[in-house]
DNA sequence: ATAACATCTGAACAACTATTCAAGTGTTCA
DNA sequence: TGAACACTTGAATAGTTGTTCAGATGTTAT
């Protein structure tokens, strides 16, 4: 069942259907989309911002109070919050001179679950 | 119900209860786990690399295919295969001069689908 | 208005990353 | 054996990223 099938291969080994080619290239999503899941993937890729997450899942919180729990300086956590805020995963709300942030999302807790599942198996 | 609650507070903006930093110090899991986590997420954090899996949830593949399909060097590919490979995320399976890749996680599918559900809202 | 505080911002720096290129290994087949 | 092919590897490069530092913005209270 296997064999050449497409004339444009570049090298030799392609042994795959040219009808698979079609599939494949049927099925991927558009390359902005691909993008765009990786700049996601990117947020979630930095233990700093995965403890910040973390800290918000137990309550909203304020920059300096993230700061203390992480033992950070307020700068770089707020630093943090932005790529956060841009990739809609929080949201602040300003209370004084306060500022708040909260998850602003429901599959958060999802991706890291399994994230967490595949590296403790 | 809320107030100053700890004397080693680095700034004057902390208003949360010592039993919540208390909570989210011990629900928060260990230093290594969220390094982990973060290194996971690093490697779904590439356009190249989401596209190699979106290939392999086709079917498994050579690397030279793959490098056809994507319309890069072979080179680049398989550096990008040892990250995958080295996140325990696809295997390889040798059969003569191909090295077959395939995914290697039950859990993958379902991260990216997670994923895109988020930027597509 | 001034002071004090919480947060943000931009520049600078070191650390890291993806791709390319050239050279290497390992396999097949004549 | 040796040529051809598939793949890997290491060094080099340009580009990206996280933190720090200094200074700016916005809010509150006096």
């Amino acid at each position: 069942m296997k064999g050449k099938s497409d004339e444009n291969l570049q090298c030799d080994c392609t042994i795959i259907h040219a009808d698979i080619v079609d599939r494949v290239r049927e099925k991927m999503p558009q390359e902005e989309m691909l993008y765009d899941l990786a700049e996601l993937f990117k947020v979630f890729g930095d233990s700093t911002r995965i403890k910040i997450i973390w800290v918000l899942f137990e309550e909203e919180m304020c920059v300096c109070d993230i700061a203390y729990l992480l033992n950070m300086t307020p700068s770089a956590i707020s630093h943090q919050l932005r790529v956060l805020k841009q990739a809609r995963l929080v949201k602040p709300r300003r209370e004084g001179k306060n500022i708040f942030y909260s998850l602003d999302d429901e599959h958060i807790a999802e991706i890291l679950n399994q994230g967490m599942s595949h590296i403790s198996e």
